[in-house]
DNA sequence: GTCTATACCCGGATAGAC
DNA sequence: GTCTATCCGGGTATAGAC
């Protein structure tokens, strides 16, 4: 627990500094580009400095995510084990438009195969498929379950429209890590969903 | 009709090859870096006779957008006016994986105010979600309406958490471009939706 | 092992010649 | 309207000081 050894702890001091530097940079920055150099003047150092423990800016920024993605689980609980921490991270990230700007720009230059974060980014999905998928399963199998969470946003029309655009526009990010899925076919089965939904709430 | 006037249409024979030129470079990048160059090089040109018709990068990769939009549209009809129409775009994104990365690294970007996209996405959503609230609604209604398109993809737990992933993601997308939604309620309500249909067919 | 200095390259932007 | 030339910002590689 002391001391720990391994190329991921090794500079683990400043390797820290480096990624709350880089996390509050872009927590301020709204959603505005954040440069290697930013984050190094936050630090007191230069920019080859804070590569030196990163390799290149891209690990740098995966890292970042990593460290988010490794606070978020302390502070709720694994989105993959837990849906109402999913909700509860996903309710905290409404406070933090630069880290939510972050995480959209990353996942979409991770496409590239030979990005850094490539790797993080098709576990990431298939250990949140897993994961949800089990519970779901479970959730449905169980009479006790909840039916469903308090139901704050209607289901009405207007939310069917932005399900059905969020869900195109994210199942392309996963289809571009994933290519077997079949988009089309998964969005018709939602609208097939959707439709029985609002048809029963009429 | 002929050779017409006004701010966009100027130089619309050169703009025009550029615009193709982009489209053809963006599809057969796959999902790697397109520089401005490149595209200067398939027309004939220096980057900086390119960039002069569109001003920046930017501005021309949302052109580019805009230039599939309406390709899309002419090709399979409005999304916004016809879901059958929508999945058939799906469809064919699927064969051109540049441009599908194009997509969300240009949404990603577009998040910044100031970005030449801003505007187009915002409408973009606007529009799609318009649109598209209002075909649900009035399906919802017709009871001549197909309760649900060939289901393809089954109802199951796998396509549930892949949808609940996609719509995660793709609602940062609509948020960052419009903090009114409420990511964590419709997300909720997306949930009791999907049990309440797996549940249904188990 | 950590960092600075430096130099390099790529890519986008801009000014001015043609 | 297009090119050449130039600039600049930003990421990266390396040498060497500590």
């Amino acid at each position: 627990m002391s001391t720990p050894r391994g190329p991921y702890a090794k500079t683990s001091a400043k390797r820290e500094k480096i990624l709350e530097a880089a996390l509050a940079a872009y927590a301020e920055a709204g959603s505005r580009k954040v440069s290697v150099r930013d984050i190094a003047k936050r630090v007191g150092m230069t920019d080859a400095g804070v590569l030196h423990h990163f390799g290149s800016r891209e690990a740098l920024l995966t890292a970042v995510l990593q460290a988010r993605d490794a606070a978020a689980r302390a502070a709720h609980g694994s989105a993959a084990d837990d849906l109402r921490a999913g909700l509860d991270i996903v309710t905290h990230n409404a406070s933090t438009p630069g880290l939510v700007k972050l995480f959209v720009d990353v996942a979409a230059a991770a496409a590239e195969t030979d990005h850094p974060a490539h790797a993080f980014f098709e576990e990431r999905y298939a250990d949140g498929r897993r994961g949800l998928a089990e519970q779901l399963d479970r959730h449905a199998r169980d009479p006790e379950a909840p039916h469903a969470p308090e139901p704050v946003t209607p289901v009405d029309p207007e939310w069917a429209a932005r399900i059905l655009l969020a869900a195109t526009d994210g199942l392309q990010l996963q289809w571009l890590l994933e290519p077997d899925i079949d988009m089309a076919a998964d969005l018709a089965a939602l609208y097939g969903v959707l439709m029985e939904a609002l048809r029963e709430r009429a």
